[in-house]
DNA sequence: GTCTATAGCCAGATAGAC
DNA sequence: GTCTATCTGGCTATAGAC
């Protein structure tokens, strides 16, 4: 593509700034609880320049959940590099991954039911489409662990892919840092654990 | 106990019916998007008339909370009758009977970010006890479960209490109502397939 | 594109008559 | 305890100067 220039850069230096500070706050307070202001004072610019790249407080979230999940493909990538290893293994570490940005402070919490934010989000095709790329690519995963006996052949693909999401919010891990018994490490390790071996654990 | 007086039983049977709008209005819309006003529409009385009842938004919340607990406490008491059933089995049908709740419509769901709700729900003595009833309740059969090795012994207990919590509002179960792709019996066998036997399944 | 200032709205909570 | 009417504050979004 062409270079940019240097207006442009600057431009979404700025935008990837505010992206930034939107995500951490929504990881921190949640949706609802975050203001505009707040964004605004957290970048360090007035409340109408914010305005002037993001039409609305939804926009602002759309625009953290897209930069998530291009993370998340991004991470995707870098294990389609090991051909050999296993895809039940692939997704683990996906699993992995998501409880690590999530410990980290760094996974949005978006409400499920705030219907301004839903109408937003599924009218936006860049976040959609980027759903679909992260879907088709755990999808594929899960269909070969599934044929090669290392997941659930029983479970349907659909349950297994919404399952890895909602485990990547999964509040069990907040509650389980709040309490300050164990490592963040071991925290994770426990989790799949209960994830992929369940509560029972083969027993 | 003595015997209520007629304007008692009026009242209690009044605050009766709010809770229990307040319950369906959390469990359909969440806390944040649940409107005072709503609320007093759905009673049928005036918004001022409320706050007669219940002194604030949150407390609203934590009364549904605490009808909610107070069930459970009933729906374990049945359970604690078949003292022949194994403790794991007893932990499936707590799960189970939350899932049905869930699906019900009736699983109120509040914000864990809210911290004014927070405040409220932690300096109420009589939700934190009915917190700490169930608690104890599942984590006597959690500790049973573990010795008769039908639980991961390994999985500290808070571990799994805390997860038991978090799948009685997983969001998995309300994708898969959306989907349509399932019974309403099937999900629920599904997602306790997942929470027991995980995503491998004893593969 | 950035700012200050403000419009407009909505929701939680209250006043005061009955 | 119930009502109508209102207050109050905070938040999203915008106007308009520079």
């Amino acid at each position: 593509m062409a270079r940019k220039s240097f207006k442009e850069q600057m431009l979404q230096a700025r935008e990837a700034a505010i992206v930034s500070s939107v995500n951490r706050l929504l990881a921190e307070k949640g949706f609802d609880a975050m203001t505009v202001d707040e964004v605004a004072a957290d970048v360090g610019i007035a409340k109408a320049s914010l305005y002037k790249h993001f039409s609305s407080k939804e926009a602002l979230a759309a625009a953290a959940m897209i930069r998530l999940l291009d993370q998340a493909l991004a991470f995707i990538a870098t294990l389609e590099h090991h051909p050999t290893a296993r895809a039940v293994d692939h997704l683990r570490a996906v699993a992995r991954w998501s409880m690590q940005v999530q410990l980290a402070g760094e996974m949005p919490s978006l409400p499920s039911q705030n219907s301004a934010l839903r109408a937003a989000l599924t009218s936006n095709q860049v976040y959609l489409q980027r759903l679909m790329d992260v879907s088709e690519k755990l999808g594929a995963w899960i269909v070969s662990a599934q044929e090669a006996g290392h997941l659930n052949r029983k479970l349907p693909p659909e349950i297994v892919l919404y399952t890895l999401f909602a485990r990547a919010c999964d509040p069990v891990l907040g509650l389980l840092k709040l309490s300050g018994q164990h490592s963040d490490e071991s925290i994770i390790e426990l989790l799949l654990s209960t994830c992929f071996d369940g509560l029972s654990g083969g027993a």
